[in-house]
DNA sequence: ACTCAGTAGACTGTAGACAAAAGCCAATCG
DNA sequence: CGATTGGCTTTTGTCTACAGTCTACTGAGT
């Protein structure tokens, strides 16, 4: 039993640094997402050190990681390279990243609780404000959200691990998509919460369903877009 | 053109012993899955270097890569433990196991070929064969090697790089129990191979999905032969 | 007897140095 | 003129050393 009589929540959690290979790490991943680094590149060790003040070591174990996580392809005695999305591979991740969204809305409509469905609803109220302000940053954070909450709500830590990667990477591939439909978007999102509501497993399974192989066409119709463009 | 005129096919390919990191995380990730190191256990990393032969930064790069695979927690500071499978966790990872074979039957179908089911039913026979043999290594083997097989076929690379590692992990669990049902599983598997030589998906999906399922009842059912001893 | 401070040990986290492998370019020979 | 071979440069792969941090034990004080 505490008894300094300390106010239980003002803890400040006094920040640690934190190992330095996950700070490098979450560095480089930025830079790859936002295109800074771009597909194909080349990427020295010494160098990226240099950059970030740090030593070789803390570098290659982010690329490791990296490479694991198939954000960059790690030649042996030759370097890391980033890693270069093709048609095929960003196809095959929409089908997997709809699987697991898919289960994630039928288990989350089977464990709806009241606050659950409150928390949705505000967040799709965030979501449909950031597209009433057309600010695409926000539309983007606010969609992951969304999609985030509903796979907690699905409780399964397992899924949501592996969600969380898969939609990093279809994001990385579909940022530039995001905008065409943010309105479509949001309505189906409101019927997905409907179905949760009404804890109709099969139904919310068929929205999001829809709703990711929207996104799907969404992104091959951009596709066709830039070849004639 | 070479006018060497070496036999093409003698090239023995000269293993090259790769990068050590490698191997130690091979080595590892066999003594763990074997149960030589146990869950829990701490594992010290100038240990396993000496034991090992090497030094400690090869061991570093592989501890870390087990642990973004699950396989070890890294506690900053402290050290790796080998990671302690929970009941919860072993049902969430049959959950999302099913979720991606099922899916996979389904693009099995969808894609299959005419040697292609002629290959499931030589896999099929083999394990029916170590059945009747009654060798439990062999079963294992001949049952990873069939799903793995339908995972191909479905010719989706994400989705059999993400399955691939569910499954070892769940193979973990799961081993003591593989006895248990390896005949009824093989019949399972033929019906699996008619639907797919059908073409029929849903059919395909529904026969895994049973398939799966059984393979959960059954993991369940050895949890409480165990409780009661 | 119990609690708490202090201290010593062990292990990880990081940095720097050395050695080996692969790619590249130029010079040489057919 | 083309192909090959040799050396050179660059970059990774590995090892050793040092500093920071956490744990556990010991000993005194209440």
């Amino acid at each position: 039993m505490l008894s300094t009589g300390l106010p239980q929540g003002a803890m400040p959690k006094l920040e640690r640094p934190g190992p330095l290979r996950e700070r490098v790490y979450e560095a480089l991943l930025d830079l790859i997402i936002t295109r800074a680094l771009s597909p194909g590149q080349h990427l020295v060790e010494t160098e990226l050190a240099g950059h970030l003040g740090v030593s070789r070591q803390p570098v290659r174990e982010a690329l490791q990681r990296l490479n694991t996580e198939g954000w960059v392809d790690l030649r042996p005695a030759q370097g890391a390279f980033v890693h270069e999305p093709t048609e095929q591979e960003a196809d095959q991740l929409l089908v997997v990243r709809a699987l697991l969204e898919t289960e994630a809305a039928r288990l989350a409509a089977a464990n709806a609780t009241g606050p659950g469905v409150k928390e949705l609803e505000r967040l799709c109220a965030v979501g449909e404000a950031a597209v009433e302000a057309d600010t695409v940053d926000e539309v983007v954070a606010a969609n992951a959200a969304f999609h985030a909450y509903v796979m907690q709500l699905a409780g399964n830590a397992v899924l949501t691990e592996l969600a969380a990667q898969v939609d990093r990477r279809v994001r990385w591939y579909y940022t530039p998509v995001a905008r065409q439909r943010g309105a479509q978007s949001w309505i189906e999102h409101r019927e997905l919460i409907a179905a949760i509501k009404g804890r109709d497993e099969a139904e919310a399974q068929a929205v999001m369903r829809t709703h990711t192989e929207h996104t799907r066409t969404s992104y091959h119709q951009r596709q066709k877009d830039d070849g004639k463009g």
